[in-house]
DNA sequence: TATGAATGAGCATTCATTCAT
DNA sequence: CATGAATGAATGCTCATTCAT
């Protein structure tokens, strides 16, 4: 059946609303919140800006609402529960492969410069962490935990090393950001790269 | 000798820039450069609002000088220098308990809300590197080196695992900070900590 | 036809600018530039400081429009049109009055005070030359080289002569302004003050 | 006699307030009052900033006190002591050329640009009348005066005749600094400028 | 609902003036 | 008297938010 007017209508504001909401994404990643503009939200919109508030109460609101459309998108939350079926190490490749995909498509820092303004928020804090870490945590921690039991990993703290294998990940980024061109990781290529990685998070530094 | 009249105004000048440059700090770290305003950096530091400015340039000259003075303390990189004759868990024990013991007494998030201007800004970003990550990452690759080259460490990718592992540790006290209350490491004793961290990256996760 | 709201909205547009613009030449004038407070020409024009700022992009663009619409009248370059056909005390006379006029309409030291500031800067002098003093001499010099030619007046420098006589009006106001009250012109009538002015340049000062 | 001590730091104070004064005249004329700033003057004197305040009760009170400085050089008015021993025409190009010899050494704007401060001021305006133009004025009427009675002079209305002539060199000398580079007066050798001003004001622009 | 001009509070910065040494 | 750091009022300008159309 084709479209009431009235849907058609309903489907155009959610658009616009759309609309806005990853122009603010674009903007506020690439200047940071205080000094993203909501003139250049609007241009960048292709609206008004008094059309702005007409979605959203405030430019403040506006990041809220950028921060809880940042869910863990659903094919990263789906390695796991196929995990069983894997080896670590090809598990954990993929893991890597995806994250490091998602940082290269979404635009290298806009993850972490939005990071800074969650740290400085308690309410986005809480935000970020029902929506994004709490559910990767869970499901590392539990995948730990199996493994662990099953023997496959030796016993684990598993709180403590979920959250040092995501720093890990999340703070070689942030390193890699720092050192920009000069890195010597800029020469190293992404599956020697991950393999080093496995390697590593598998038998540690020590010999054979 | 008593200090001349000369050099006592010149120790007191001294002392009014470090105020400025220590408020200039908490106040830059609280709020983030951009929502930071001069006057509440005046009033924490105790002077004028025009005073700053017999010292510092401009807003963003402070925020420059405030990252020039984040040199990384000698005594972390005094480590190194007599890493030779300790066991490898046991510096790495040294390693992690100095960096907690740093970010536990210069305020918490401090260094990584400063991190979020670092990142935006190619100035901050050089003197940054230069300054702090250049010369850890220079010194834990020439430790791995020697290491792997004696046999003591399995043949490693240096340039990767010395930046992994710094990376674990900053990524580790972001989402610690993310987390905030919530976190399940809250409850971890520090000891408890640091052995789980130093057992991965020594011997990963893999059974014996 | 009656005016569309387009119209109307474009029009209440033209008149706000030029509102502001008429405001900033009233302070300016009265203040000078660098005395002159956006504050002030924003109460004189009656709209909101940031309002001029929707119009002109800094107060110093607003002083270079000021001076860009302070061409000289068509009436006044419109006389020396039909110049041929008036004897040259008549012209003088009509020349006089105007620029007597002039001054008179449109506020007493009002172009003198601004000169100060076209004087002071490059650009405003370049803009000011281009739009006020090259049109008044070119059609000066012409006048006069014809008027030579034709033998009606001796052989003359034209160049000089023009910039005397034009020297010699701006110059009489000047000294007018600067003697105020006290000066012995304020009890001449203007009739017998032009009529003086016309024959020492036509005749000069020696006796017939 | 040997200066006493009392005598030497006399003179050494008035040697400093004279310092400040001409670092004022040249800071005021290069940059207009509003745009001077003490920090400049005292720099031009070779004093420090808060030194001026022991010589000068405000930044105002030097401006006043530079123009008051501004007498006319008696040289100038000691021209007319001796005029009756001159015929019309040479005096004309003595008094002319004086002129443009002062306006040449002391700086092609300074008086100019001061002109615009005085112009905006009453209480400046009242010394600079008294002092400059007052003057020059009296003088010069008293020699119109005595030449036509003398009948070397048609009548004139010498109140008009002497401002006319006065405003005639003032304002040749405002176009020309207007026109800058692009005047034609530029390729006109000095004496010939004069003589044809001599002319002009001698016999008017009429043929014989 | 969309628009965009108007608004005015808020900010970084300047600079004349003061005053302790 | 000389100094120059400290002061803080004043200013140009920005930008989130409102609201008449």
């Amino acid at each position: 059946m084709a479209p009431t007017r009235q849907e058609r209508k309903e489907s155009l504001t959610k658009m616009r609303e759309q609309q806005i909401l990853d122009a603010a994404l674009k903007v506020f990643s690439a200047k940071g919140f205080a000094e993203a503009t909501t003139t250049e939200i609007a241009q960048e919109a292709g609206v008004a800006e008094g059309t702005i508030y007409n979605y959203y109460q405030s430019k403040r609101d506006l990041l809220v609402s950028v921060v809880k459309t940042f869910v863990i998108t659903e094919s990263f939350l789906g390695i796991f529960e196929n995990a069983g079926e894997l080896e670590f190490p090809a598990l954990l490749t993929t893991v890597l492969n995806n994250r490091m995909d998602f940082i290269g498509e979404s635009g290298k820092n806009r993850l972490l410069l939005l990071m800074s303004e969650i740290l400085r928020d308690p309410e986005l804090k809480m935000i970020y962490d029902r929506q994004v870490i709490k559910p990767i945590m869970t499901r590392m921690e539990k995948y730990f935990e199996t493994k662990s039991a099953k023997g496959e990993f030796r016993p684990l703290q598993t709180g403590v090393v979920t959250r040092a294998l995501g720093g890990m990940v999340l703070g070689l980024l942030l390193i890699t950001l720092l050192e920009g061109e000069s890195s010597p990781l800029q020469s190293v290529p992404r599956q020697s790269l991950v393999a080093e990685m496995v390697q590593l998070i598998t038998e540690g530094v020590q010999p054979h």
